[in-house]
DNA sequence: CTTAAAATGAAATTGAAATTCAATTTCAAA
DNA sequence: TTTGAAATTGAATTTCAATTTCATTTTAAG
């Protein structure tokens, strides 16, 4: 007898995963939607949807953009990924596979972006809220200046985070 | 010997400030200027440009709209307005007259928005720089949630802030 | 005054986000 | 397996606020 194991174990539960909340929704199961959440939750980073689209497009170009865009939105939704839009005006998603809450440090030199935990800030931010008689659901923190090495360069070259 | 006397000293003294800043600029002082800034910097809140629009032509409608939003550019150039925008996605401005740097409470019932200043929260906030080698220039920081009646209230009136 | 530069405002353009719609695909029920 | 209603796809189109264009008017220096 012979069994045939998949080795991508990450991916293929994410994959069951997600076709449970889908059909739990009513939606269906696509390979579109499979192979854009497949390469969306195997990156990192904040990228916009031409980022993401152009990554697709080279595992598969017949997909198109407006299925990246409703499959985004769809994630979104489900909470998979989160949608941000930082000062620069672009919009921006990224995964939330890790799970844990995060603010962001921007370089305003290089664009790098650094994830941060503060716990005493977010008991901060619930103790200002209480102050004025306000119950906080979520909130929105981010801290925009110099990374350490364009801190010191004359002319920071422009990287993505 | 007749002298007038304008009794708004006000909004003179901010016009001549206004005019100070403007011809140190190599730009030119003009009617519609003077009215949109006049009205801007006599309002409180955070509007968008509609709404700022509305009130410019309830006093003089012959000024165009182009003319209130190249306006309400330069008054943020000039650090004299700052642009914002909520997670709601609407672009808005405020006047700096008070001058004063402080943070957002958003209502997510009836759009009311809170203003507050912390000192902890800012130092808090350099420390956690540091932490990541950032020197900080700004930040934003919005908390959302429900303010004291909307807390209670099942279906909270729209109403704006 | 005269004149160059700046400002105005209606109209046009831009671009990202969202929607439309005919063709295609999914999936539960037969 | 077949069927068919409902969902999805993707190219094209629409939306809509932000921005630019440009002919005309206004400002202010000389
Ligand atoms: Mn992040
Ligand atoms: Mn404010
Ligand atoms: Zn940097
Ligand atoms: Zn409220």
């Amino acid at each position: 007898m012979k069994l045939k194991f998949n080795f991508k174990k990450g991916k293929t539960m994410e994959s069951n995963q997600f076709k449970t909340l889908i059909s739990e929704e009513g939606l269906k199961s696509t390979r579109q939607r499979a192979e854009i959440l497949d390469i969306f939750l195997n990156s990192t980073g904040h990228k916009n949807l031409a980022e993401i689209y152009a990554q697709v497009a080279k595992t598969n170009p017949k997909i198109g953009y407006t299925t990246v865009y409703r499959t985004l939105k769809l994630l979104t939704r489900l909470g998979l990924a989160a949608q941000r839009k930082f000062a620069d005006g672009e919009t921006r998603y990224e995964s939330t596979a890790e799970g844990t809450h995060h603010d962001h440090l921007i370089c305003l030199g290089c664009g790098k972006i650094v994830e941060f935990e503060d716990d005493g800030l977010e008991s901060l931010q619930h103790r200002i809220a209480r102050r004025h008689g306000f119950k906080i659901f979520h909130h929105r923190m981010e801290l925009y200046g110099y990374c350490g090495p364009c801190a010191h360069k004359k002319t920071p070259l422009r990287r993505k985070g």
